[in-house]
DNA sequence: GATGAATGAGGCTTCATTCAT
DNA sequence: TATGAATGAAGCCTCATTCAT
């Protein structure tokens, strides 16, 4: 019987229809200030078949989150796999991510303002902080990974690996911020040379 | 009549000590999950006490804002103005926002998080964001000013002075955003040093 | 499909009730000193239900002053309309209105206290009065319309129509008045007559 | 000693501009809608001194109600007295009226809106329902008397004297009620012939 | 006696969640 | 299964009254 499956399918459309919407809504107008009953309106549905699909209004949120968050880190995950040479990993992990933000740009401005901080602190406070670190923690391993194995192959010098981990996100972050929040018409990702040049590099006069 | 004098002087340390509660607290648990009758509890005073220092929530959170920020602003527009030496500049930049990160933690998670948009849409909104976006855009010109300084003086290559102050901020913002989550024991300052290497220096193995 | 007219139907049922409820409430006790929570309470919904079907506590007031008072009015006008004779045209101005006093007395006690003034002086203060005022005018229009008929078919003697309105509406509301606070068992229009004789006839005793 | 004296002097002195600017606060207002900060402001006055005159808000309100109206009554009651002829004491106890009206203009549009019943329906309440339902029996009752000694004397027809007072105060009243919300530029006074005839000889053409 | 800052109960309104249809 | 009206707890703010100075 293929019945159970196509309503499986539908089920999954359903529920993918209201992360959409809620991941609009939730992006423009933070958490609290969001209301239940808009999102049910702009995805079609009631608010009780809302509730139908998620228990509460917070494992909206939550779900919503983590899956699009899982979305850019798998897909970053994938294009840096993808590449042998460690320098052109390092510069894909930069390229993944802003390509990411370009394609999500509200999505990825709550992060910029950290709403995701924003639901009460009961106890799904505390697990989606905890799922959000871990993610954010197998990303940041990833990272520091990539900075070990330039060290080795010499590409990189001497250096806590975490402290050029960190550095190299900074660097991405604040140039993904400001394309957010002042966002000409020039592509994100053409500021990738920058981003490497001064990581790699740095701003000191070249001593001829 | 020095009457008045201390009246005021009173006034203005009971303003105080309900900012800084205020601070606390919204810092913790964001502008919409914090209820004025939390703060007035945590200050000692009862709710209708809060509303003749803010005539509302809103201005409370606004006057909380904008008054630390300033304070920061200031004492790092100071700490650089000491300063002669370019080089000496760009460090006192990053290490006068690092101490008043320390001193102020909890206040800097606001921003690592973003909460400062959490307020309605309301007409306070454009006003905070207006006022906060100006003394943001100041602090930016400094440092594109001490960026546009060291080209000329010769000790930054040539490159967009925007650009260069953009991934300044970033890389200090990381440091101070890993160590507000993260904090160990270890002071922020200490981090000053690797931010200046990486910025001025980059992370590439010098060949020999 | 008939369910959304039994929808509406219900709908328009419950708007009733709360207005019936409110009407009381706000007539015994002036708009200031209802609290929502009692109307709520006496036309059995919860306070939340209430604002479904206003929008604020204002609106309610208004939506109830005026649908009642356009109540008396057309009754009022459609009495008079069904008669042809101009003094019986008079006579049943006043029984007309009587007899809405009569059905209606906790509601008219509103007017004869002007509770109707009540509301703050933001913006739906103006319109109420507006629309009140725009009513009310209307009425006076009818009954000076009257007055001047009266003239002109030799019944009342030549004078401003308009102060003979005022005198006609004078007395009854003193009749209405009187009726409503000191309310004995008899009923508002056995006056009818009396009004009748001195509106028309004063009394000077007539020298024979 | 004359210390006492002058003390009671100005305490009375302060009193009374207290109530001065009640009146006209209220008046203007609203029982609900004026704040107890506001009438101290406008006469001059700490708060807390206001409580050292009026125990409340309440009783404030009260005793300028019923000074206020005990003032109409008894200048009523006065030039009444003053005439002998009793078609002149009849047209006496119209303009007396009207001249107050037009004197305390403010304060009357509270009876003429009935905001004198806005307090609470706490025990003030009913005290202050009590005293001005007996000074206003008085008046009821002056009226009635002149209608009985005019019947007596053969000026008036043979009917319940208090049928014929009802009358003459709603014609009274309705100028008067008229003139403070439409107010032109014309003396209430002016209108006092009009009163009278309408009353006495009714609006009737006379048969000739 | 005069002051006015402090108090806190009480009012209006919102909105996440439930449940009868 | 889908709906959306009903619920009521909780939040912000006002203001009559008190009391320390």
């Amino acid at each position: 019987m293929e019945k159970r499956e196509r309503k499986e399918r539908e089920f999954n459309l359903r529920r993918a229809e209201i992360l959409e919407q809620a991941g609009k809504i939730f992006a423009a107008k933070g958490f609290r200030n969001t209301a239940v009953a808009e999102i049910a309106g702009a995805s079609g549905f009631a608010v009780g078949t809302l509730y139908q699909f998620f228990p509460s209004k917070e494992r909206l949120y939550i779900a919503m989150l983590t899956e699009k968050l899982n979305l850019m880190y798998s897909s970053i995950r994938e294009s840096v796999t993808r590449e042998t040479d460690i320098a052109r990993k390092i510069e894909v992990l930069v390229s993944a991510q802003f390509r990411f933000v370009e394609s999500n740009a509200e999505f990825c401005s709550i992060f910029s303002r950290g709403d995701y901080l924003s639901i009460s602190n009961s106890e799904g406070s505390t697990e989606l902080r905890q799922r959000l670190m871990t993610d954010y923690a197998v990303h940041v391993s990833l990272t520091e990974e990539l900075m070990r194995e330039g060290i080795r192959v010499g590409l990189l010098k001497k250096m806590d690996p975490r402290l050029m981990a960190t550095a190299l996100r900074g660097v991405a972050n604040a140039y993904a911020s400001q394309w957010l929040t002042m966002g000409e018409g020039v592509s994100l990702l053409s500021y990738v040379p920058f981003v490497m040049d001064i990581f790699l590099e740095g701003v000191r006069k070249d001593a001829h």
